[in-house]
DNA sequence: ATGAATATGTTATATCGTAACAAGTCAAGG
DNA sequence: CCTTGACTTGTTACGATATAACATATTCAT
C-alpha cells in the first residue's frame, strides 16, 4: 500500500481539482439530501488529499488519528456510502477506494492503473460502457453496474523504460 | 459463496462445453510448452465441471477431497497459472476463478455476473476492449491487461422480476 | 414528544491472499 | 549415468481485506 503516485498523469494543480471534486459533492449531497456526515466527509477529504487509491484500512488509519474508532466497519461504512452515491470509486483490483473527480456528472470512469508507478486515473469510459451494454442487450443481459479496469503503463513510465 | 448457477445463460450442454474447453486447454499447454501437472490440471476439471465462478478456497476443499493438501497455496498457484496462461479467468467483482470456455482463441472476454442468480457469463468482448485502448491511448497509457465486469439481471431473473 | 428510519459504536470473526523456505521432480548437457 | 539448474510442490505461518451481529445514539417527520 501507500504508493507515492499522482491521480492523473498530467500533472495539474491537485489542491484545485480537490476543492473542485469536494465542492462537487457537497452539492450532490445538499441536491440528493444525503447525510454528509463527519466521518463520511472526512473519509472524502482523505481519499482527495491522498489523491490516489487508499485501501480501507489505510483510511481507517487516517481516521483514527483524528479521533474516530479504529473499527474496519467505520471505514467500510463511510466508504461504501460514498461509492453508493457516486463520490468515490472503488478499484477491484487494488483492493482500493479512490475518490471520485467528478461527482454529479455524467461519466463512466474507466480506471488506468500503471504497474509501475501505481498512479490512477479516471479515464472517460462512456463509449466503453455503451460497447458493453451493446454486448450485453445482445444476450439480455441487463446491466447494473460495470466495472472497468485496465492495467499498463502511464506515459512517464512508458517513457523511462524505453 | 457456492450459488448454483449456469456459467452461460443460453441452455446448453455442459457436458460437451467442459470437453471442449479441456481439450482446447490441453493443445494450447502442448503448443506452448506448459507443464498441465496434475494440480493444474485437476484444477482446471474443478472449474470446468462447476461451470460456474468458484472461491480459491472451493477450489481448495475439491482439491483436498481428492488427496491434495489443504493449503491455500496449493489452490493460489494452481489458479494463479492457469490463469496466466489464458486457461482460467479471475474475476474481480467476486473474488473468484472461472474456466475460461474459448483458450487460445483470440478473445477478450467481458464478465456479466448476474446479481440475482449468480450466474456468469463471458461476453465477447472485443469491441469493448477496442473501445477502451482508444481512451487509453488519448491520454498517452499502454494497456496490458484489462477487466471488464458488469453485474446485472441475466435473461431468466430480469423475466421473473417482471 | 414519539416512533421509524438512519447512523454509529463495538466485538468478534469470516474470507481472501501471500511470504518464505524446505524438499522433491524433471529434463538437458557434460 | 549423473549432475546441475529450473521449475514445481509441501508446509508453516501470517497478513490483508471484509462483514455479521447487536447495542446505542441521533435525526427526521408527524
Amino acid at each position: 500500500m501507500e504508493p507515492d503516485a499522482t491521480l492523473a498523469f498530467a500533472s495539474h494543480d491537485h489542491a484545485t481539482c480537490r476543492e473542485t471534486a469536494l465542492a462537487q459533492a457537497e452539492a450532490v449531497a445538499r441536491a440528493q439530501g444525503l447525510r454528509l456526515t463527519p466521518v463520511r466527509r472526512r473519509t472524502l477529504e482523505i481519499l482527495l488529499e491522498a489523491h490516489k487509491a487508499l485501501g480501507a484500512y489505510d483510511v481507517l488509519d487516517r481516521l483514527a488519528e483524528e479521533g474516530f474508532a479504529r473499527q474496519p466497519p467505520v471505514a467500510y461504512r463511510a466508504l461504501d456510502f460514498l461509492v453508493e452515491h457516486g463520490l468515490a470509486h472503488r478499484i477491484r483490483r487494488l483492493n482500493a477506494f479512490a475518490a471520485c473527480l467528478h461527482p454529479g456528472e455524467e461519466h463512466m470512469p474507466a480506471f488506468l492503473i500503471c504497474a509501475e508507478c501505481h498512479a490512477l486515473a479516471e479515464a472517460p469510459g462512456v463509449a466503453v460502457a455503451e460497447a458493453l451494454q451493446a454486448a450485453a442487450a445482445s444476450v439480455g443481459f441487463d446491466i447494473e453496474r460495470m466495472n472497468i479496469e485496465a492495467v499498463g503503463l502511464c506515459p512517464a513510465c512508458r517513457d523511462s523504460a524505453a
